[in-house]
DNA sequence: GTATCCAATTTTGTATACAATATTGGATAC
DNA sequence: GTATCCAATATTGTATACAAAATTGGATAC
């Protein structure tokens, strides 16, 4: 947005670490699906009060990594399978947007600021590094945010981080993430201006994605179900 | 999402129900936007604390409505000219995907439920009232829920809310909100199955409202460039 | 008369204290 | 041995109290 940046939810800075701290942490599954987040406990460890924490769980709980039950506290997100397929629909038609709003319009500056990127992405492909995966996201949300329209941009990003639970849930363990050749042939289509091909390029580079963040198949995604299928077999 | 409703901050009901005042009043128009919302007059006139009035502040600044500064408060979000055709530039994206979705989709019920929405647009047309330009926007809400993709459904809410303060600002003053017209031919369409013109219908339909949202010109979007239109006026 | 500086006031930012609700463990009844 | 109920515990929901920052108003100097 124009004046302040919104989503950025208030304070100078201390709810907000609070929040990004949390959010990396997520993201980089360090805390797990599913994983209990008592205010208490988190203060505490991060040496602020639970007013800060409550109000870092909130935003996360707006932006979908945390769920928040009443009386029952927060906990990292659990989507379900049917939100991975709606998220990744609902990418499908933003990132579009994106690369029809790139293309052709790309400063030589924008450029390299892309090959960098994706440079890096090979780096940490070759080092096995932990956080390729998340370059690979990056990627995304870096290609959104040259459209310059801001709202493309948080939602794009919004989604990418989403994607990210959805893959640990659903994904296969090591799953390749995004394939870097796929994000140079879709740089060199935008650079080369040809709309169609960026954009079917793009639609195929997701579809990719989400066959591989979503391999399980459609049993046993919910709670219950998975249960039943252990009383089953044991005969119960 | 699947488990909790998500968007749905935390409370059984008190910030939630602060929230939704806080976001109808601005939506009605009744708090003007840049209008400045202090923690504590509001807290005080709705016979809560300020904790809960900043959580309902910190959602709404989350959906864009309202803008939070540090240490400066909260006040009505002042969406400039840029971030309404980013708006509906996403708008069309979206809502792309949403006829996309529903075309040939629609069960007997849902299509009732269609007509009957569209019927009561055209009652408070007549009539005249008020709520005609919400019932508008609602109609996209609708149909966005009833793809059954709760992120697209959440992503366009936020993304009509947000146009009834583009409208608001750069509209023109009583301005024909969404044609209903517009709407029973969308449904129509829909029905038939026929995706492409659903599509295109939609599509047009949508650059409609944007051109009737955004018919100010370009200049004097910002407050200092207002002030400077004032000065020259003044030989300032 | 204008501009600058400082103090008083107001409003936000944060922590803590209290109230309400949910969970857990054990005890009792069958 | 199992199930049910109740009390103790822990965690969330909310209000209030305190600290920090910004705005406002007036007073003083030029």
């Amino acid at each position: 947005m124009s004046s302040t940046d919104s989503t950025k939810k208030s304070t100078t800075s201390k709810s907000d670490a609070v929040y990004r701290a949390l959010k990396r942490a997520i993201l980089d599954q360090a805390l797990a699906a599913g994983t209990k987040l008592p205010e208490d406990s988190i203060g505490e460890r991060l040496g602020v009060s639970r007013t800060i924490v409550r109000q870092a769980l909130a935003r996360l709980n707006g932006e979908g990594l945390v769920e928040l039950r009443a009386h029952k506290g927060a906990c990292v997100a659990q989507p379900s399978l049917q939100d991975g397929r709606d998220i990744f629909a609902v990418r499908q038609a933003l990132e579009a947007l994106v690369v029809d709003t790139l293309a052709g319009r790309l400063t030589p500056q924008q450029v390299k600021q892309l090959e960098a990127h994706v440079d890096a992405e090979d780096a940490a492909r070759a080092a096995n590094s932990s956080h390729s995966i998340q370059l690979a996201g990056e990627f995304h949300v870096l290609l959104a945010h040259l459209t310059d329209n801001d709202m493309l941009a948080r939602y794009v990003t919004e989604l990418v981080s989403r994607s990210s639970l959805i893959l640990s849930l659903y994904g296969r363990p090591h799953s390749s993430d995004c394939a870097v050749s796929e994000h140079r042939e879709i740089i060199h289509a935008l650079v080369k201006g040809d709309k169609k091909t960026a954009c079917s390029l793009m639609s195929e580079h997701i579809s990719a994605i989400t066959t591989r963040a979503l391999l399980k198949t459609d049993s046993g995604k919910d709670f219950p179900d998975l249960l039943a299928a252990y009383a089953k077999a044991e005969g119960l």
